[in-house]
DNA sequence: TTGCTCCTCACGTCACGTGAGGTGGC
DNA sequence: TTGCTCCTCACGTCACGTGAGGTGGC
C-alpha cells in the first residue's frame, strides 16, 4: 500500500495529478484510512501505468477512461484512430518546418521580414497535404506527382538553404542583360540545384518544366514565380541563339 | 472600415476570436463607431493577417505580441526556436508512431493487449531520441549509431509488421529443436528480415551481432530479447555443427 | 419599425499548477 | 508533542466556444 506521496515518489505523477485522476473517476485509490488518507494498491500502481502510457500515446483521459473501461473492446480502432492523428501531425510539422526554414531564409538574404513570402507560403501549405501537388494533375501523372512529393520530403535544410538562395539572387538581377555571362551563371546555379534535386534523372525534369511555365502564383519555398521562369527562359534562349 | 462581422467572414476567423485579439489587446481595432462598434481599418486586416501568420507557425498569442510589438529584434531568433521545437516534436511523433505499430501488432498476433510490449516500448523510447541508440556504444562508432538510426528511421509500417512476426513466432516456438527444420526456417524468416533492413551490408550485420547478445532487457519494437538471441544462436550452432 | 448585427458579461473547456487553511499519522 | 504528510477548496492557465440579455445601425 502506498499512500499518495509515496507514489507521486515512485511514478513521478505529481500529486495533484492523483488527486485529479481521483476527482474524475480515472483512478480511485482502492482504500483509505479512516482520517481519509487515499491508499494505493499495486493494481492501483499497474493501473496507472496504463493511464500513463495511453497518455503517452496522445489519448485524452477521457478516452483513456473510456478504453480501460469498456475491457480490450476497441483497441484496435483506438490505435489506429491515433495513428492517422499521429500521421497527419507528422506531415503538418513537415509543412510548417519547410515554413519557417522559408522565412528565416528570407530573413537571411533581405535582412528583413518579406510579409508576402510568409502568407504565400502559408496558403500554399494550408491546403491538404496531398493537395498541394495536385496542381501539377493537368500535366503530371499520379505516379510522378507521388514522385514530386517524395523528393520534396527528402529535401534536407540546406537542399532548400540553397534553392532559396539561387532563386533570390535571380530576383536581385533579374533585369540583367540574358545573353551576359552573369545571367548565365545565375541560371547555371539554378540548374545545378535542380539536377541535384532530381538526381539527374533529365526526363522527369522536362516533363516539370512545360507545367512550370503555367503557373500563375509561384510554388513551394520561396516564390519560384513566373518572373524566375521567365528569366531562365529568355538566358536560354539568348545562349541557344549565341551559339 | 470593416464591421466585425464583415472581417470574420472576410478571414474565416470567428467573431469571438476578434473579441478576445481586442480584449488581450494583440488586435485592436483602429475605430469605433459613436455606439461603441468595432472598426477595422486595411491595416487593421494586415495585422490580422500577420498575427494568423505567426499562428500557423505555432506561436503562442502572449509570443505573437512580443514579436510583433518589437519591430523586427529577434526575428531570426524566434523562427530558430520554433525550428527546434517543431523538430523535437518530429521526432517525438516517430517515435509515438512506432510504439502505436508494435502494440498493434501485439494485439494482432497475441489478440489481447500485452501490456509488458507497451511499457517496453514507452520506456524504451521515452529517453532521449539520441539516447536510445547509445546503449551500442560500447560496441560501435558514432557513425555505426548514426547509420542505425537512420535505418531505423527509414522502416516502413511493413517492415516493422514483418519483423515482430518474425519475432513473435521465434517466441511461439522457442522450445522446439534447434536442429529441426521448423527452427531452421524460422531462424531464416529472421534473417532475411535482418539482410533486407541493412540491404545485405553483412559487415555491417556481423558488428551488431555481438552488442545484441549482451543486451539485457531487448529493443526497440517488439521484444528482441535474450530469449530469441539465444534461440538463433542454438540454431545456428546446431546447424553448422550437423553439416 | 423591424431584423440583423453588435455589445459586454460570464461560464465552460482541459489537465493540471499553485497556493491556503486545516487535519491525520508516526 | 513536533514535523511532515495529507486533506479539500478554490483560483489560475490558454484560446477561445457558447450562450444570455441588451442595444446600435441601416
Amino acid at each position: 500500500m502506498y499512500t499518495i506521496g509515496k507514489l507521486s515518489k515512485n511514478t513521478g505523477v505529481t500529486k495533484r495529478t492523483l488527486d485529479y485522476y481521483d476527482e474524475i473517476g480515472l483512478l480511485h485509490p482502492s482504500s483509505k484510512t479512516e482520517g481519509g488518507h487515499r491508499l494505493y494498491s499495486e493494481d492501483d500502481v499497474m493501473q496507472l501505468e496504463r493511464i500513463l502510457a495511453l497518455k503517452y500515446m496522445g489519448f485524452s483521459l477521457e478516452k483513456i477512461k473510456e478504453i480501460l473501461g469498456s475491457q480490450a473492446l476497441n483497441w484496435q480502432e483506438s490505435i489506429q484512430q491515433q495513428l492517422e492523428m499521429v500521421k497527419r501531425e507528422q506531415e503538418r510539422l513537415k509543412m510548417l518546418e519547410q515554413a519557417l526554414l522559408g522565412v528565416s531564409y528570407s530573413i537571411e538574404f533581405e535582412e528583413e521580414v518579406n510579409w508576402s513570402i510568409i502568407y504565400r507560403i502559408i496558403q500554399f501549405y494550408h491546403q491538404d497535404p496531398e493537395e498541394v501537388f495536385q496542381e501539377y494533375h493537368h500535366h503530371l501523372g499520379m505516379e510522378e506527382i507521388q514522385k514530386l512529393a517524395d523528393i520534396n520530403a527528402r529535401m534536407t535544410e540546406e537542399d532548400v538553404h540553397e534553392w532559396m538562395k539561387a532563386i533570390h539572387d535571380i530576383k536581385k538581377h533579374i533585369h540583367i542583360d540574358p545573353s551576359s555571362k552573369e545571367a548565365l551563371e545565375l541560371a547555371k546555379r539554378w540548374l545545378d540545384r535542380a539536377e541535384k534535386m532530381f538526381e539527374g534523372d533529365e526526363e522527369f525534369m522536362e516533363g516539370l518544366w512545360e507545367p512550370l511555365q503555367d503557373l500563375q502564383e509561384g510554388i513551394a519555398f520561396y516564390p519560384m514565380d513566373k518572373e524566375v521562369v521567365g528569366f531562365l527562359q529568355r538566358v536560354s534562349e539568348a545562349h541557344a541563339a549565341g551559339k
